[in-house]
DNA sequence: TCTGGGGTCCTGCGGCTG
DNA sequence: TCTGCAGCCGCAGGACCC
């Protein structure tokens, strides 16, 4: 038999909860957290916007619509990470086996900790009511012997819910949901289930993996088979490697210029460059992101010889691959630098020989802008200084 | 409604190499 | 020397998650 031993802890609206705990006054009131721009859309609400048709991904412009009484708040990632943090630390008093998924849900394995600490399910109570009386928030979890199952759960009863799904009778709490409570159904294979006539879980587990491997592919139609019949044999993994870093950014207006647009991918080049060096890692593969107008979308990479975590090198790249792309000849939206092919290391691999002064110096001026920027950047999210020589 | 920003993973294609 | 093939890898795009 399988140990229930897998919990799901997810925070109720958690960056418009965070709001609201820092400002009481909001209380019981609409909050809606998003971009700032108009062009934005919502990255968490409230219960109470929530029952006006508010919810995530909404555009902001929508979201006033429907909820014009709404109080619009920008997001405030630093002090959500902070919460985060502290949300993450009760959890680990109880197994250090803590996956965090995001900022604000997490996997825990107890399967090892109920001598200590008793079982699964009290111990989802007690984390509940510590993170309550510590922190002033709520929190929902799911209770269940698989990731899979946990994580259905504690969406079952939002928000300050607790479900748990008792072993046995994981078929039975399956079968009745829809498919789009399944992890990896998506709007587009929603639709082309639907079309098969299937919109249940029950329903999707009757049909031959062979068929939905066809269908959907080897992987993601074998995912459908198995998860569709409660089989999920991952574990819950506390070690999770970070596989890429990128920031991306949409302009207010579409952009033309490339210029501008240069200036844009400098800038996303120096915090790409400087959370590398945070994380001390370096990456081989640089890629670019450019979004038109009319939101098609092109990516172009290129892996470079070394490794590197120089805003500068990164931002080269990125011009040469700008290059590849419609910029300049059709108006962009949105441009983004991402760095993949991550290894450990907190210095940039020297390309030549006799470049290796240049590099080092290259290297301590980097490190120096790092220092300054964090004593004296606001929230972690603006730069204030910057190498004069990378803006040539 | 008019569509962000941070990610992960998968698929298909084409080039390179033995 | 040329051709065909398989396997690998880089690249581009897409779907999905929160």
């Amino acid at each position: 038999m399988q140990n229930q031993g897998i919990i799901h802890l997810d925070m109720d609206a958690f960056f418009a909860s965070v709001e609201i705990l820092d400002n009481p006054s909001l209380q019981d009131k609409p909050v809606i957290v998003g971009g700032s721009s108009n062009r934005g859309v919502v990255s968490a609400a409230s219960y109470e916007a929530r029952k006006f048709g508010v919810h995530s991904a909404l555009p902001i412009v929508t979201a006033k619509k429907i909820c014009p009484s709404g109080i619009f708040l920008p997001p405030r990632l630093s002090r959500y990470r902070e919460i985060s943090t502290q949300v993450m630390a009760i959890f680990k008093r109880y197994t250090p086996l803590v996956e965090p998924l995001s900022l604000d849900e997490a996997f825990l394995d107890v399967s090892n900790s109920s001598s200590l600490f008793g079982t699964a399910t009290r111990i989802s109570r007690e984390i509940r009511h510590i993170v309550s009386q510590e922190l002033g928030l709520t929190v929902s979890a799911g209770v269940a012997c698989s990731k899979l199952l946990a994580k259905i759960a504690s969406d079952q009863n939002k928000p300050d819910g607790l479900t748990i799904v008792p072993v046995g009778q994981e078929k039975e709490f399956l079968s009745p949901l829809p498919i789009k409570r399944l992890w990896g159904v998506g709007k587009k294979t929603l639709g082309q289930l639907e079309m098969l006539g299937i919109s249940t879980i029950g329903d999707l587990s009757k049909i031959s993996c062979d068929l939905l491997q066809k269908k959907f592919g080897e992987k993601h139609g074998a995912h459908l088979h198995l998860t569709s019949n409660g089989i999920d044999n991952r574990i819950v993994n506390p070690a999770r490697e970070t596989k890429s870093i990128g920031n991306e950014d949409t302009f207010d207006k579409d952009v033309l210029n490339l210029d501008i647009l240069k200036k844009r991918l400098l800038a996303l080049s120096i915090k790409v460059g400087e959370r590398l060096r945070k994380e001390e890692v370096v990456g081989k593969t640089v890629s670019i992101k450019v979004k038109y107008y009319d939101f098609c979308q092109n990516t172009r990479s290129a892996t470079l010889q070394n490794p590197t975590n120089e805003d500068m090198v990164i931002y080269q790249e990125g011009i040469k691959l700008l290059a590849k792309t419609f910029a300049g000849k059709k108006a962009v939206r949105l441009v983004g630098i991402n760095m993949t092919n991550l290894t450990p290391g907190g210095k940039p691999k020297q390309g030549l020989l006799f470049d290796s002064k240049k590099i080092e110096k290259r290297g301590q001026l980097t490190k120096a802008i790092d220092t300054i920027n964090e004593k004296f950047t606001n929230n972690g999210e603006r730069r204030k200084i910057t190498s004069g020589s990378l803006l040539d």
